[in-house]
DNA sequence: ATATTTGCAAATAATTTGCAGTCGA
DNA sequence: TCGACTGCAAATTATTTGCAAATAT
């Protein structure tokens, strides 16, 4: 099992590396954490979450590690929320929902992502498409 | 010049009962400065900008009255900044484009807002696009 | 050996809250 | 008069910064 991690660990260092991410250990224990969950946690949630078997992060660290990754088009910002990000290590196109009752994020990936025309003269690097409203859970009464 | 001010505040007025607004002096000052600016100013923009004409107004205010004219309907929030909301009175669809190099925020109406499919289940109250890149005047070596 | 990264504590920035006073119907 | 609204100062939350120590190549 050990070993299992261990080979996870260096696949994920790979990827890294190929983003032109120097794959630190703290950076290749994040970035693995966002691959590992569909929540597009925000850094609060990665600290706490990793700090237990990671005694020696910081929240620091996790900021600037995942500015870094986000910089370098490993991971997306998710700005889905008023005033926090969210970050999503699934760098595919796709649409996100936010359930106004319990909060959560969903990803849409059965939506097609629209094809934009972008006018004239600008340039996009990114799109996001952020849908609000009440997932089906919610809706069911609870 | 006095009195077509009057008669402004009062459409104004009307336009916000409509949307379930109690017209208040403050609210009707901000619903007015944000219809008459394309640049979906942030909160803190908007308390600067009024606060000489306005000398008694807050920034606790300002924040009471952007979240109750969102909550009604009057105004978006638009969710573009990392860390801080912009408003926007124009209610309509509509895509937004953020350059990173000057950091305005512009409007798209030129760009067919896409007709999605919510997934069965979920029910949308508010779409938003949002596009970064970099904006005409900035390409064109600043 | 040198440049990069880290952790801590303090700083900053945006927003909210508690509460007392004020305004409007 | 009564409930809604306001302003102030303090609190809260998310994030950044300065700097010294640790680490990677």
């Amino acid at each position: 099992m050990r070993e299992i991690k261990k080979v996870e660990e260096k696949e994920t260092a790979v990827t890294l590396s190929r983003f032109g991410v120097r794959p630190l250990s703290h950076r290749v224990a994040i970035y693995q954490y966002l691959l590992g969950t569909k929540n597009h946690p925000t850094a609060d949630t990665i600290y706490t979450e990793l700090k237990p078997s990671l005694p020696s992060l910081s929240r620091t660290t996790v900021y600037n590690v995942l500015n870094h990754l986000c910089e370098k088009g490993a991971v997306r910002r998710v700005t889905i929320e008023d005033h926090e990000s969210r970050f999503d290590a699934d760098i595919r196109d796709h649409i996100h929902f936010k359930c106004s009752q319990c909060q959560q994020v969903f990803d849409l990936f059965e939506v097609n992502f629209p094809r934009l025309e972008i006018p004239e003269g600008f340039s996009a690097t990114s799109v996001q498409v952020n849908i609000e409203g009440v997932c089906p859970h919610c809706k069911s009464g609870r």
